[in-house]
DNA sequence: TTCTAATATGTAGAATTACTCAAGTATGGA
DNA sequence: TCCATACTTGAGTAATTCTACATATTAGAA
């Protein structure tokens, strides 16, 4: 692996500190034992061959599962050693006052031997992530919770509906009605579905969809639009004047911000500890 | 594990062709490398500890990635090697004419080597295992197809609705029509939801709920509702005339049994050549 | 053709690991 | 108290694995 890692033999041989020959006779007693050839090497380069590829890629998700162990044994001694592996949702928690960088600083600064991996997803591809176990946590907002999943709230992260500068509602914010509302064009948020926790949305006209938040972002600001966005997040625009907040008492929504996990599995201490981590950050928003 | 598995160093040794004191070395070893204490020994008998069961367990989980490495490598060599793990819908397909034990034994034939496991679940666990990869292939009857799994139908299996010898239907079987039976008590099935494939029996009344089929027949045997049942496994008390089908054209359902595999992890070669298997058997019915 | 960078292999010592024998320890029960 | 059972440990040997040196071999390039 570190072979391929490294793309050839010779900087192999520097980063296994080990002899040239050493590496070259690693390489093929596995061939040997493998009964096939992994790659192509000499004058050439260095390159996989297909099965080459298969037997890496195996090997990843084997390692994998060595550190898994790692991390399962290590827990038991105390120990905050292994992997921690996470899948948070895309385009929002690094927006939103940002517990996240913090919860993870100050995990890394007690449990410096594990190896951390963030996976950026849609919410139902972090559940599935956490469900098939390539992620031991999920952190996102998940408005049906599954069966065989475990859901904690971290964190209520506010959203409000706003309008652009431009948008006809925006001089008259003040002084609206729910039925003034009622002619704005709306745009959707793709996988979110806000429209299941707030029902008032759903009455609104949509005839536009963003999946990102700066998507959204971007459609309000055209001022053709109007949609939710999370407080923290539109604060930005709201202080330069450039948006406005559309009847917050009704049209508040207070999203969750919530782990997964899978049930069945008990949670590693890896993962439990930067859940406390984040905990911890988070009690200074919600 | 094997001495777990044994219940004791005596009969691990055996089990190991080991020395007594090699044994108790490689435990004693182990303890020293994982700083915990794993097993309690001695006059009094065998017994894991707390701390002891969860490196078993990891243990187990570890050795599965282990043995789907194998899988994977000796696929690439053509071999048929490792494991075969299959999880299939319960009290269906070994009632149905048995497609699955030809299946197995046709397969076994073919691969001696490879270590074969099979779960019983409900659909939906079936799919969540083959999801988190417990098992690498489920077969059963999954009406919604869910995003990230791959379905392939292997054969179809008729669903007739059936009355019992005493039901006031019975007599009348062969000059009904869809309202007699709108007045009759159905037998539900848990998990299958047929209504969702079957329209018309979604209106029948019901006041019964059965999760296994032995349960529809046996409520259906005592004359006092109307189920469905598969027409392979109703056959024999339809021959002794206990049962009758009802209007079978127009009630009959064709149900799919299908395979069910993770999309992104390309099935194993053993897998692809179990279905194969499955398949070959499968011809002679649907 | 010849040179040369990259890899392979014969040989062998060093290090590690696996195993056993034999003697020792601990403990429940007669 | 003592025995028998079940495990532990010291010491030594065998087997395996790791590594490097020196010397091939190979194939692109001059």
């Amino acid at each position: 692996m570190t072979v391929v890692e490294c793309g050839g033999f010779a900087a192999a041989q520097v980063a296994l500190n080990l002899g040239q020959s050493t590496v070259s006779r690693h390489i093929g007693d596995l061939e040997k034992r493998l009964g096939m050839r992994l790659c192509q090497r000499g004058r050439v380069g260095f390159r996989l061959t297909d099965k080459g590829r298969v037997v890496y890629e195996a090997s990843q998700t084997l390692f994998k599962s060595l550190e898994a162990f790692r991390t399962e044994v290590g827990g038991l001694r105390g120990e905050l050693v292994g992997e921690l592996s996470i899948a948070v949702i895309d385009n929002w928690i690094t927006e939103s006052g940002d517990p996240l960088a913090g919860a993870l600083s100050a995990f890394k600064a007690r449990a410096d031997r594990v190896t951390v991996t963030i996976h950026t997803l849609a919410p139902d591809e972090i559940e599935r992530a956490v469900l098939d176990g390539r992620v031991g946590l999920g952190i996102g907002v998940f408005h049906q919770h599954r069966p065989g999943m475990r859901y904690e709230v971290l964190y209520q992260d506010p959203l409000e509906l706003y309008c652009g500068r431009a948008h006809p509602l925006f001089s008259a914010a003040d002084k609206l009605s729910s039925r003034d509302l009622a002619s704005a064009d709306y745009v959707r948020r793709g996988y979110l579905s806000e429209e299941q926790v707030a029902p008032l949305a759903a009455k609104l006209p949509s005839s536009a969809t963003a999946h990102q938040m700066e998507g959204v972002a971007f459609m309000i600001l055209t001022g053709r639009y109007i949609g939710y966005l999370p407080v923290s997040y539109a604060e930005r625009w709201v202080a330069a004047e450039r948006m406005r907040s559309l009847l917050p008492e009704t049209y508040r929504l207070r999203t969750n911000i919530e782990t997964v996990t899978r049930k069945g599995a008990a949670p590693t201490l890896v993962d439990r500890a930067f859940v406390e981590a984040m905990k911890e950050m988070a009690a200074g928003f919600g």
